[in-house]
DNA sequence: GAAGAGAGCGCC
DNA sequence: AAAGGGCGCTCTCTTC
């Protein structure tokens, strides 16, 4: 029958056969063939032509062979890997220990292989696998559909530092896999405080008992990584030299034998650290924190890191054009004065001596001519308002925002979100820090056409963090109160004015007593932080005796918290690490007595690292449901989230974001009943509380622009 | 000339 | 003796 059908189709030419028919025979022969190649699919394949050799896979057919075969074996992980290059020169940002830090615009990443490691258990024993390798040629766009179904197989993938996948991924419109796990990140979160930031490397020569330090847990990169793990790593020597064969290879050559090898090899790594690394998580109690915040924050970051932030080149502009203006002006006139650098300590000191001032800078056995004393005697002399200009405007000028060079492809910042960054288990922000630009200059950042800009922020978290992790009711229920400080002050004052704020509303006291409020602003922040009398003397223009008294005044209202910030200090110092709410740590550099600094650490960071905790639940949380909304987080900041939203649907994704956020907090801490702003007034660009103009008075005179 | 230390200030 | 937790980034000065 079919026979007779073809012949008729042959002899078309002939029978007049009018082009649907013609049309309605083809597809019944694609669909034909199609039945016959998907029935040898599902043909069980050979595994032998899979073990111990790499397959390379650069057209449809291998790719569908790749997938088939995965799905028809019994995966339970695959180890990642990919090689790429920027199609735009790095930026140069700065030297740092002998090595150049580049910036690379994410958006002109050029992926070439994706290398995978499948692994399967066999099923005679539990130790032992079979490991089957690809390496796959990114390059060619007929490959990716059965990528895409390796890719979403129901196990988890893994890689060392996966930002570098997810970009690659990304790139190529392929959505990454449902579980990832980092080794980096793991790594990360084992040596939490380990490492020597610039703080610990000071104190460490000063203090010079090095008998007591920490073995430092080592470097961070794979090879460093597979040492720790006693995993063989075939390429350690050749590894750079590999690594750059990719960046200068022609567009379309062949990969060589050797590039295949290498880069399979990466992915093997990954996949034979995953279990190792998984067990010595579950030994330091980090197993659960992982898997349930740091393995997704890892896929959060890098999403934020390709979505990027719009800045307006013609604001920035500007701006530049305000900021030379400015210096040129007072520049030359301090320049008359004989002070050519504004941040030159002897050339200040000169200036102020010669004016008879120098004394009012007094600061210990030396002089400081920081903003702060500068601000004080501003009106002793109009150079001193002068050089707090300049130095405010040269800050600015010399910005990394400014000079335009790390603006992407698309028009818009990627900044870094660098996870676990900081000891407390922080993300930091760099190339650039756009969350650490001044607040009035804020309205820089704007939105895509027909997007607005939103932020929802968790109101004076870190209090509710700390009443719920030293479980202290009083300080609970005053943070579940409308607000804070002011509850503190009510009872605080109490015995003082005898009962005649006790009727105030808090709106009314908050006005009538807002000295009283501040006050227990300093207080519960020196709580937080650690501070001394000796501080809050300072910080409040009271003797050191007074403030040893209000402090402990403060103190005995809320006797748990402070009973458990003794414990903490205490147990933390003899335990070695301060931890969190979901077992993140961090731990100490020595052992034996506490320094100030450390006692103060081991109790901020259950507070500071169980609110990044937190927050960096509900940033995963808002990845995922954002995408329906098409929304998007832009940056993170420490408690609050700034997303891209279509106008339309501005408002309604604000109240989602504001309602993931407060019921995160509430599963993890049942106890709270936390509060968020939601700042949508002015979609049109980022600011802070809603103050547009400061971008422009910034500009006309940076004196003015204060928030 | 490069690298590190320190001061200083921006953000939370 | 130090004296407020966590960062990024720039500038100046010192040292090798």
């Amino acid at each position: 029958m079919n026979s007779d059908i073809r012949n008729i189709g042959q002899s078309s030419s002939i029978l007049q056969l009018s082009p649907a028919w013609e049309a309605t025979l083809d597809r019944a022969k694609i669909k034909r063939d199609e039945a016959a190649s998907a029935a040898a699919r599902f043909l069980p394949k050979d595994r032998s032509l899979f073990l111990n050799r790499v397959r390379f896979v650069n057209d449809r057919n291998s790719a569908r062979g790749m997938a088939d075969f995965l799905e028809q074996r019994r995966i339970v992980l695959v180890g990642m890997d990919t090689e790429f290059r920027y199609s735009e020169e790095g930026v140069h940002t700065w030297t740092a220990s002998g090595r150049d830090v580049e910036w690379c615009d994410p958006r002109s990443v050029e992926p070439l292989m994706l290398t995978l490691a499948a692994v399967e258990l066999r099923e005679s024993s539990d130790t032992e696998y079979d490991v089957y390798r690809f390496a796959v040629d990114l390059r060619q766009s007929a490959v990716l559909d059965s990528v895409q179904h390796v890719l979403r197989m129901p196990v988890p993938f893994i890689g060392h530092f996966l930002q570098a996948e997810l970009i690659c991924l990304w790139k190529l419109g392929l959505a990454e896999p449902n579980e990832l796990w980092d080794t980096w990140a793991a790594e990360k979160a084992i040596q939490l405080g380990c490492t020597m930031g610039t703080l610990d490397r000071k104190n460490q020569a000063t203090e010079g008992d090095d008998k007591d330090l920490c073995e430092t847990y080592g470097p961070m990169s794979l090879l460093g990584t597979c040492d720790r793990y006693g995993i063989r790593y075939p390429f350690a020597g050749v590894k750079t030299e590999l690594q750059a064969s990719f960046l200068n290879m022609d567009e379309n050559a062949e990969f060589s034998p050797d590039q295949i090898e290498y880069a399979v090899a990466d992915a093997v790594a990954a996949a034979g650290l995953y279990l190792p690394q998984v067990r010595r998580t579950a030994k330091c109690g980090l197993l659960r924190h992982l898997q349930s915040i740091e393995m997704s924050w890892a896929v959060t970051n890098a999403r934020m890191h390709w979505n990027g932030v719009r800045v307006a080149p013609q604001r920035i502009e500007q701006l530049r054009e305000a900021c030379q203006r400015h210096v040129a002006e007072l520049g030359a006139q301090l320049a008359d004065e004989g002070l050519h650098k504004v941040n030159s300590f002897p050339q200040m000191k000169a200036l102020m001596e010669r004016h008879g001032l120098l004394e009012l800078f007094r600061s210990g056995d030396s002089y400081s001519f920081d903003d702060k004393h500068l601000e004080t005697y501003e009106d002793r002399h109009p150079s001193i308002r002068k050089v707090r200009l300049v130095r405010k405007v040269q800050r600015l000028l010399s910005d990394q925002l400014l000079n335009g060079s790390l603006i992407g492809k698309d028009g818009r910042l990627h900044p870094e979100h660098r996870q676990l960054q900081a000891a407390s288990g922080r993300n930091s922000m760099r190339h650039p820090n756009i969350g650490g630009i001044g607040q009035a200059l804020r309205p820089l950042v704007v939105p895509d056409e027909g997007y607005g800009i939103g932020e929802v922020d968790l109101v004076q978290i870190e209090i509710g963090i700390a009443a719920a992790v030293y479980n202290d009711p009083d300080l609970i229920r005053m943070f579940n109160g409308r607000d804070v400080y002011v509850a503190m002050a009510k009872r605080f004052y109490e015995t003082d004015r005898n009962g005649s704020t006790a009727g105030l509303s808090d709106s009314e006291f908050k006005k009538k007593h807002s000295e009283l409020r501040a006050k227990m602003k300093v207080f519960t922040l020196g709580i937080i932080y650690g501070m001394s009398p000796h501080g809050i003397a300072l910080q409040l223009g009271i003797t050191h005796k007074e403030a040893m008294q209000e402090h402990e005044r403060f103190m005995s209202m809320f006797p748990t918290l402070n009973d458990a910030l003794l414990e903490a200090a205490a147990l933390g110092a003899i335990r070695g690490y301060a931890d969190t709410n979901t077992g993140l740590k961090r731990h100490r550099q020595r052992t034996g007595r506490t320094t100030t600094k450390e006692r103060n650490w081991l109790v901020n960071t259950p507070v500071q690292g169980s609110a990044a905790n937190v927050f960096k639940d509900a940033g995963n949380r808002l990845d995922k449901r954002l995408q329906h909304y098409e929304a998007r987080l832009i940056m993170p900041l420490h408690d609050s989230f700034i997303f891209e939203a279509p106008l339309g649907k501005l408002s309604q994704v604000s109240k989602v974001v504001a309602e993931v956020m407060r019921s995160t907090v509430q599963e993890h801490f049942p106890k709270l009943a936390p509060r968020t702003d939601i700042n949508i007034e002015h979609p049109s660009c980022w600011n802070k509380d809603g103050t547009l103009r400061s971008l422009r008075l910034w500009m006309a005179n940076p004196e003015l622009a204060r928030l």
